[in-house]
DNA sequence: CTTGACCTTAAAGTTACCTTCAAGGATATG
DNA sequence: CATATCCTTGAAGGTAACTTTAAGGTCAAG
């Protein structure tokens, strides 16, 4: 794959690859013909597993922690063990933070579902702060 | 309120409540006696409204247009309608991939709750791996 | 009456990108 | 086979949202 095909399978742009690259997160290996990186199916993987701890609020030097060991088929990735173990519990209540603020936004939302045309009425937006101003679950 | 008791109350530190009063999003009254910055509780659900949506991805500068009108009491608030309606495609979609990755993280760290001591073995960190290693619905 | 924890500001640093630059290789059309 | 359009590279600069630093003022406790 080039950087760009990477990239679209992916869902980034060619510039995030790129600097996943610089930043050592993910391995290219160089045509001799053009020079051009090539990535395989694992720096898919790889770039699959990055957006999805980037969600969750994980550094890029946290998940090249992560993958720098886990990669490898040793058994004893006992860094990685350590990193995931410490941030299980925020990792944890991170996702129960996405699911609360799913269903709040959810249900502030199917208020406009039935308005006509769907488009928010002033007062439905007011009403949307409203019922999103509580402390989200910390 | 000062400046580290809304921070507190609203799960952030001074220094983020501090970046919000520069950038406009909150409005605080001065203390007179020593120039301290004073927050009532508007300015906590300001907050609070302001963690939901840059959860959901929104700028500072998007909410900030979003709070100016919002909060005040008209009918006819076209600017926020106008963000939010846009938005709003965004907003749902980005809530379905939330969904989906607390699900898949959820069955993904399930194979931890069983194991001795609750640690990762380097085997399971490399089987989240291969769990995670698709892409994210885009 | 000083120590320590808090407040103030402005300015510089950090992270994670994104954009732009110049120079050059690849591929399609006329 | 020239020309145009797209792709590649590295290096550099820009941006958003904080975070930290520096230099100082405020305030309650001992």
């Amino acid at each position: 794959m080039k950087v760009s095909e990477l990239a679209q399978a992916g869902g980034v742009t060619a510039e995030t690859v790129r600097h996943y690259t610089r930043e050592g997160l993910l391995h290219p290996q160089r045509d001799p013909q053009n020079g051009y990186q090539r990535y395989d199916n694992e720096s898919l993987s790889r770039l699959c597993f990055i957006q999805c701890f980037r969600m969750l609020g994980f550094s890029l030097g946290e998940i090249k922690g992560l993958l720098g060991e886990a990669m490898q088929e040793n058994i004893s990735c006992s860094k990685s063990q350590d990193i995931l173990a410490n941030q299980l519990p925020q990792v944890r209540s991170r996702i129960k933070e996405f699911q609360a603020l799913s269903e709040r936004m959810d249900q502030a939302l199917e208020a406009w579902r039935d308005t006509p045309g769907g488009v928010p009425t002033g007062h439905l937006v007011s009403q949307l702060v409203d019922d999103l101003s509580q402390p989200v679950i910390v």
